[in-house]
DNA sequence: GAGTGGTCTAGACCACCAG
DNA sequence: TGGTGGTCTAGACCACTCC
């Protein structure tokens, strides 16, 4: 079928997919006061047809936009654009991204001091998770993350050596500043995609005061951290300190 | 079309839906061992016959075990069982669930003390969510959570009045002790759906300490949740401090 | 080239809501 | 009663992977 965006069957071989682009539209259109607050879409079907795509891409779509909170359906009666669409609802913690990641989505220029690699033992909070054998060895990384030059992150990062045979892993150069393990875990074809994350309060001690510029006994909040493969293998764990009064967490609950 | 499991269109007029059914079944055959490990499933199109459903939605039932962790599909070679199936990925914070409910899931008989009501003004923590009105009034209630008759959570909870005319909330009465903010604010026809939700560690001050039997200085967990109904609409506000102790919080990041 | 998952379409029937 | 969103089907073509 023909389209008007040039988006139809024939006319798309590549790119995001059709509901990315009307999402996109849509949103756009919300974001952009061309749909107000509260308004009635057109009904689906009619909508589907002025946008030349299928109701089933349409409604992908919308679903999209429901989730951001952009968009309302309401049963037998339509779908509206939220009273509240300006609100940004999109997860901090529920995403998985690199510290690196983080540091940049906040702003800030990440950095990077105290950096150490060493051969170790499994981690003691992990040792269940990558199997019985406690003489296992890993891949162990410690560094704080800074942004824009403060501290903000302490991370201490485990590997089993077990997943990085046979591929090409590059660890960190000793002066890296802004190099990711988790870019490097994909490199070499590794790409942790799922992240088992328990969020702990803990005061900080004095290798953590230390290493983020706080007095003993501040409140941080501590992150244990497994994460697996597409496979479910699990390839890192991690327990990442942070100053909460730098960055915040948020998570958006449903 | 006909159905062997009497799931096709023409015998199902109610019940979940088809997607949910045929993960339930998949499900089942993973965590009962008929399906083992990285073991690979009939192609799509088979499996749909076998299943007497379309592709459609044996693809969305696969989608919904690709998000618990039990499957993983590989484009042009197939979808199979993930290897670690067994481990559960259900997240705790990331589900909207009433405190009586995140207790009663943990395995604990809930409880309340310090229960008080009264009318407050705007939070200071939510003073821009609610509109800039300062003299807007909230429906505050202050109280300790109790697990198996230990204190757990004190919450520091409260709804505008405005969310609350012409409807028939009905308040907690004043020995309540299982007494679901949640379930009267949905009897009442306001049913949050959404919260965003910040993550603060914080050190426990006298007050808090002495109601979580805490001794001060001791860290806890601090959310501070805004809720919406699904009109976008913010319905409540709530400060709720944990002690991570004996309510862990767990995230699946993705 | 053969087989797999990834995407999109067109159409049907249903449950719900308002008048 | 008519219109809306909710669900499901059948079929098509594409991109990727392996032989």
């Amino acid at each position: 079928m023909s389209n008007v965006l040039q988006l139809g069957v024939g006319f798309r071989t590549a790119g995001p997919p059709l509901p990315e682009l009307i999402a996109s539209l849509l949103r756009d259109a919300v974001l952009g006061g061309r749909l107000g607050a509260n308004q009635r879409l057109p009904a689906e079907p009619e909508l589907a047809e002025q946008l030349k795509v299928s109701r089933a891409t349409l409604r992908h779509a919308v679903s999209i936009l429901i989730q951001e909170g952009l968009l309302v359906r309401r049963r037998g009666i339509g779908t509206f654009v939220s009273s509240v669409p300006s609100r940004v609802l999109r997860g901090g913690l529920t995403d998985l991204t690199s510290t690196t990641e983080l540091i940049r989505r906040q702003g800030y220029t990440p950095g990077t001091e105290g950096l150490e690699t060493q051969t170790s033992k499994a981690p003691a909070g992990a040792i269940d998770i990558f199997g019985q054998d406690p003489e296992s060895a890993f891949f162990h990384i410690t560094r704080t993350r800074l942004a824009d030059g403060v501290p903000v992150i302490h991370c201490e990062e485990f590997v089993p050596y077990s997943v990085l045979t046979d591929t090409n892993f590059k660890p960190p150069p000793p002066s890296a500043q802004d190099w990711s393990l988790y870019e490097a875990l994909s490199a070499a074809g590794i790409t942790p995609t799922v992240a088992e994350c328990r969020v702990i309060p803990v005061l900080a001690d004095k290798s953590i005061a230390k290493r983020l510029r706080l007095r003993p006994g501040q409140p941080v909040l501590l992150l244990k951290q497994v994460h697996y493969a597409a496979s479910g293998e699990p390839v890192l764990y991690c327990e990442n300190w942070h100053n909460t009064e730098l960055i915040e967490f948020q998570v958006v609950r449903r």
